[in-house]
DNA sequence: CAGTCATATATCGCGAAGCTATATATAGAC
DNA sequence: GTCTATATATAGCTTCGCGATATATGACTG
């Protein structure tokens, strides 16, 4: 699968990450390995973007951070706060409503219109 | 309808401005309009975003314009370019993925899964 | 044991791009 | 005559994604 042109997704890595998130604590590393891996390639987060948006989502407190320096790889886990989650599923709600609305404007180019038999 | 969180749209506003003008040739306010009205007033694109953006798009040679001086009202009309053709199936394609790919993703934040009875 | 690669986080500087505000000019309504 | 809608344009600000770079450890390899 070829990685995907990154500006497509601008103005939805929150969301991608927020909804990661929601399936339980992570740390950046593991999101952006099953980011990966739940695409087949397709979305690709650089470590230089990723970083950042963690601590812009953890200053604006949709998530919360803990380390875990037991072992010797320092991880740093996040999760969701309950603002967090509420801002997910209206993010969601609102993204989804965007898609359909633009889903149906491209159909005329997705799936051209067939010849009348 | 409320406007939408603009930010949703960052990376797709190309997409959408190609994808209105396939349905022939517009000016940029009419665009605007027929934008605005498609989506029943979800997608609501900013003069000061649109004119910087269809100048892009034409510096990009994916679109081509030319004055209409004839009324009094100076209008500029736009039309794709056989590059701009394909440069909307090809995004197209590719929203259309990372859309589903997203979608997917997000299925378990939209629709709940309902208690096993 | 030295070298290399994967793991793991962080920050800087750059450039791209969207928004607000502002400017200009005309048409039409009242 | 004034106000609103039509129509385009640009400057300045800010946000943000990326590449490059830095740091440190674990795991494998010869």
């Amino acid at each position: 699968m070829a990685k995907l042109n990154s500006e497509l997704m601008r103005g939805s890595l929150d969301l991608m990450l927020l909804t990661v998130l929601s399936g339980g604590k992570k740390y950046g590393y593991l999101l952006q390995q099953e980011l990966r891996d739940a695409s087949r390639g397709l979305i690709d987060i650089q470590a230089g973007t990723m970083y950042p948006l963690l601590h812009r989502l953890e200053a604006d407190k949709l998530i919360r951070s803990s380390w875990d320096d037991s072992t010797g790889r320092r991880r740093k886990w996040y999760e969701l706060t309950p603002t967090g989650r509420k801002r997910l599923s209206q993010q969601a709600r609102e993204w989804h409503e965007y898609a359909e609305c633009l889903k149906n404007m491209l159909s005329p180019v997705l799936e051209p219109v067939p010849r009348t038999a």
